[in-house]
RNA sequence: GCGGAUGUAGCUCAGUUGGUUAGAGCGCUAGACUGUGACUCUGGAGGUCGCGGGUUCGAUCCCCGUCAUUCGCCCCA
């Protein structure tokens, strides 16, 4: 086939798919706002710094996954492949120091150069809530609530948990960084090929690696709670007892480690079994060190993201398309008296299909293909008498009405 | 970026151990039914068998490449 395809990664969302990626994108949209939680947005592309400082540029999204291009002025510009580094930085260009706590909500498109899979795209959209300025462990259980109510709400917490860890602040983390690369460096020559990279990289990451050898030299290596000072265990299990007192189960998972550099203390994520190995639904954490990176005063953040397209492949209860009434003229003289009827019930905010064209019977058809609610015929006859043909499509029925009684019978068809 | 699988009509899939005009169901469309849908019946349209090259008298089938999808790894939402 010789048709045109759209970019590798990337994917229309036709009607169909556009009304459960609609539905994810209002039900946390409309929750968020519950929690008191504004929608903004920010531009799709940032100066590339904005996401290599934050994100780290040794971390995968920076070093081999952006969608990077020079502008014609000869900047270095990013599609964004997250949202965080985006609020972040309008927080401190628009001098919102003074409004914290600041939180937003804000979904849109978000780029990233994978390998596409089922759940990953090159472009794909997130739903993103931050909480900008509140240092307290409250901000944290606040934030994932508000995930755990809109999982709950899409009808997928049943095949979700929540993993939980904390990653200490910065001096904490620093401490156990360099104690797992003194340990493992001193193991190099039995770490995966995997692992060896990750040494430089990440080196938290290698605590989770999947590969045997590595899981012997873990066993033995050193524990990250003997490197968190007490502030940091303290905080958590403040957040920990939100969670509880909220009722949120959770999983405490010791080796969960985000891959962006830029994470402190909480970070989360709710994870299902459903999408293979694209587990994450939502994840987030605490970035406490973030707006300073870019160039900020020193504030605190928290927040997480949330991928639509696994959402939607997951979530239930998606609203039915609204059945519309079908008005069907019949007869030539009939056709404008209908057009009429038809903007007149628009106008009162009612759904109405009328075909361009077509006999009666082929109307009628279009009609029950569109899962009309019931069918207005119009014809010469009931012109003359002011009146319409109302028929209910479920029941099969009909009768015969004064237009002026329309708006009342329509109601009743509900 | 690495490894495996797949690619036939709009959709779901048959099929050919290489051989004249490539099939089904659903869908679409026309009619039976020129003022009445869902059921039924009868027609019709729609495919260079993902794309390019090779082997062969001959390829949708075999070989190579490529693109796309998919599963796993890496990583992430």
């Amino acid at each position: 086939m010789s048709l045109p395809q759209p970019v590798r990664g990337t994917h229309d969302l036709l009607p169909e798919d556009f009304r459960r990626h609609a539905h994810v994108r209002d039900t946390a949209r409309d929750i968020a706002a519950r929690f008191g939680y504004a929608e903004m947005a920010t531009p799709i592309f940032e100066f590339t710094e904005v996401f290599a400082r934050t994100m780290g540029e040794t971390s995968d999204v920076v070093s081999k996954e952006m969608y990077s291009f020079d502008s014609r002025g000869g900047e270095s510009i990013t599609l964004r492949p997250e949202y965080t580094a985006g609020i972040c930085r309008s927080f401190i260009s628009n001098g919102l120091q003074q409004n914290v706590p600041f939180k937003v909500f804000a979904n849109g498109p978000m780029f990233r150069y994978e390998r596409p899979q089922k759940g990953r795209q090159r472009q794909f959209h997130q739903i993103d809530l931050e909480c900008i300025g509140s240092p307290e462990a409250k901000a944290d259980v606040e934030v994932i609530a508000v995930a755990a109510s809109i999982l709950n709400s899409l009808g997928v917490m049943g095949s979700c948990t929540l993993q939980i860890n904390t990653l200490g602040d910065a001096e904490s983390r620093q401490a156990y960084r360099a104690a797992l690369v003194e340990y493992f460096g001193a193991h190099e020559e039995q770490l995966s090929e995997d692992s060896k990279n990750r040494l430089t990289r990440n080196p938290l990451r290698i605590l989770d690696s999947k590969d045997k050898g590595d899981q012997v030299l873990v066993k033995d290596a050193p524990v990250f709670t003997d490197y968190l000072n007490d502030f940091s265990t303290e905080f958590f299990a403040e957040v920990l007892e939100g969670l509880d007192a909220l009722g949120i189960s959770y999983e405490l998972n010791r080796r969960l480690v985000r891959g962006l550099d830029y994470y402190t203390h909480t970070a989360f994520e709710f994870v299902t079994t459903a999408l293979g190995a694209q587990g994450a639904v939502i994840a987030g954490g605490r970035y406490d060190g973030l707006i300073e990176t870019l160039g900020g005063k020193p504030t605190p953040g928290i927040g997480w993201a949330g991928g639509i397209e696994r959402l939607a492949l997951l979530a239930e209860n998606i609203p039915d398309v609204i059945r519309p009434i079908a008005i069907i003229p019949v007869g030539d003289a009939a056709v404008q008296p209908a057009t009429k009827l038809a903007y007149e019930l628009r106008n009162q905010r009612i759904s109405i299909e009328l075909a361009f064209k077509g006999n009666v019977g082929k109307r009628m058809k279009r009609a029950n293909k569109l899962n009309a609610r019931a069918a207005i015929l119009i014809g010469e006859d009931e012109l003359a008498k002011n009146a319409c043909m109302l028929r209910d499509l479920d029941a099969g029925t009909q009768e015969e009405i004064q237009i002026s009684d329309l708006g009342k019978a329509l109601e009743q068809l509900k």
